[in-house]
Formats: structure tokens, C-alpha cells, sequence
DNA sequence: AGTGTCGCCTGAATGC
DNA sequence: TGCATTCAGGCGACAC
């Protein structure tokens, strides 16, 4: 799923059914996700006005009046669907729908996660900060903190390649494998190179990248693959902008060499995870 | 402490 | 056609 920028369109999706409203009714129809939920889950929530929602990295953060906060994280294929008051759909559930919210001005807003990768825990909103996974994590990308010198700061004595570092939610946050690679094509560095090793130049090249292309994933919907769909159902578009994610011997946008000697795209596995980068532009 | 590997779960795509 | 295998956006537990 869902990195920064799916979490952030999701986030505006809620937005208009969140705040000021009441939560109804929550419905449970599994007893767990990534964890079990708590017994008092639904008690907490139901009769719950929503005072602000947010996003932190890639986690959505509802608080409601009674002094709760909801954390919910869309694993790797949560969708959110909200349904309008008027929608007479609204109550046909799906496979894979765990968590229904009725809310008080008769929408309803629905989880789906096939893999259950995802997750929902309410932690009270004064421990939030000091709370895992919070206490730890990376600037927002979007941020003011975020620039060369933060991302210097947060990478100096890393001895991993700089790809798994940008995965690592404590140096910047909300970073996934997608944005990871884009960004490293964009500022041009090979995903190889270790950390702590990188020069200045590319760290302050590598911050504007990284905050450059999850403000154009953002502008155009977020990235489809597979399960991500915006609140109303539609794609996202950003995945036809990929330069070198999913694109494995395929030119990149910048290309001027010949694909059929140079290979194109290549991918590689680092740290588990597949890598996508051009080895002509990204040294 | 920091880093790398594995498993969680289902479904889609691929290979035989 | 059908069955087995592989892989997928993330995270955290664990081993080293």
C-alpha cells in the first residue's frame, strides 16, 4: 500500500466525514488485523466526535473528544471506501471488510485489507508523541525540519545503502519502496552507495527529490499498483509517471542510451526488497 | 545499538 | 485447466 502520499489522498478522502462528526456505530467483523483488536475498541469509539484528523508518515490519526486517538495504518492493501448518506450502497458489504464506522450524519465509511497487514488501536492522544512508533520517527518530508541538513543529520553514520535508509521510518517518514526508488533516480544516486558515504551535494539533491516527488505522487492521486484506490474508488494516476519503479529494462524518462546494449531499467534486491534504477544516471 | 532476515496474510501473476 | 510457486506498497520480532 499505501506511502505517504496514498496516506495524505486517503486522509483528504475522510477529511469532510470526519470532522465534527459522530461515530454511531463501529462494527467489527474480524477479531484482529495485524493485532488484535482491544475489547474496549468499539466502547471507545461509539458515540465519539471526531475534534481532528491527521497524518503522521503513513499513519492516519483521528482524535475524538473523549481524550482518544485512533491510529490506523493501511498495511499494505487497506482501502478506505466512504459511502454518502444518500448512497443506498451503503450498507453491502464486501470480502475483506473489517471495520465499519456509521457515522451520525448517515455516512459510512468502510476498511478493507485483504492481507490484514493493517491495523487500528486507540492510544490516548497525551501519550501519542512518546509512543511507538512516534517517539522515534523522521521528520514530514513536507515539512519545514525536512531538508538536506535533517536528512545529513538523520544518515551520517549509517553503514546501510542509502535506499534502506530511506525506508528507515526514523530518518524520514512516510517513505515507502516506490518513493524510495523515484527519488533516487531523480537526484541521481545509485541506491548502492552506503549511507554515510554520500556527499553533501547528493544528500541536499536527495532531500528536494524526495520532497519533489511525494508532492507530484500527491497532485496526481497517489500510485495504483494493485489494491490502492482512492476514498471514491478512482485511481490513482502517479504509477504512468513512474521513471524507473516497475519499469525493469524498460528506457527511463531521461534516457539517451540504447536500451537493447545498456539493458534499461534494472532491478535489484536489497535488503529484501526489489530495487528499480537506471546504472547510466544513478552513480 | 545498529543492521539484516524472516514472517505475518491473501490474491494475482507466472510456470509447469 | 489446474496446481504450485513467487511476489507484492509495511512493520516488528528476532538473531547477530
Amino acid at each position: 500500500m499505501p506511502e505517504l502520499p496514498e496516506v495524505e489522498i486517503v486522509r483528504r478522502g475522510l477529511e469532510p466525514v470526519l470532522n465534527g462528526n459522530t461515530i454511531a456505530a463501529c462494527h467489527l467483523f474480524a477479531p484482529a488485523l495485524r493485532y488484535p483488536f482491544s475489547a474496549n475498541f468499539c466502547t471507545l469509539l461509539d458515540g465519539g466526535t471526531i475534534t481532528a484528523s491527521r497524518r503522521r508518515g503513513k499513519y492516519l490519526l483521528i482524535d475524538l473528544d473523549n481524550a482518544y486517538c485512533l491510529i490506523w495504518h493501511l498495511g499494505m492493501s487497506g482501502r478506505v471506501r466512504i459511502y454518502r448518506a444518500d448512497d443506498e450502497e451503503r450498507h453491502a458489504r464486501i470480502k475483506h471488510d473489517h471495520v465499519v464506522f456509521e457515522m451520525s450524519d448517515g455516512s459510512v465509511i468502510v476498511f478493507n485489507d485483504p492481507r490484514r497487514f493493517g491495523f487500528m488501536k486507540l492510544e490516548r492522544q497525551s501519550d501519542l508523541d512518546a509512543s511507538a512508533p512516534f517517539n522515534k520517527m523522521g521528520p514530514e518530508p513536507l515539512g519545514n525540519s525536512f531538508n538536506g541538513d535533517a536528512l545529513g543529520a538523520a544518515i551520517k553514520n549509517k553503514k546501510t545503502n542509502i535506499k534502506a535508509a530511506l525506508l528507515d521510518q526514523n530518518v524520514v517518514a512516510g517513505v515507502g519502496n516506490i518513493y524510495a526508488c523515484e527519488a533516487l533516480y531523480m537526484a541521481g544516486i545509485d541506491p548502492a552507495t552506503l549511507a554515510c558515504d554520500l556527499k553533501k551535494t547528493h544528500v541536499e539533491a536527495l532531500a528536494r527529490a524526495v520532497r519533489a516527488v511525494l508532492v507530484k505522487a500527491i497532485e496526481a492521486g497517489g500510485s495504483t499498483l494493485k489494491d490502492y484506490r482512492q476514498t471514491d474508488g478512482s485511481l490513482g494516476y502517479f504509477q504512468h509517471m513512474f521513471g524507473v519503479y516497475d519499469r525493469e529494462g524498460k528506457p527511463c524518462p531521461d534516457c539517451t542510451c540504447d536500451v537493447i546494449v545498456r539493458g534499461g531499467v534494472q532491478r535489484i534486491v536489497q535488503n529484501g526488497r526489489s530495487t528499480f534504477y537506471c546504472p547510466v544516471r544513478q552513480k
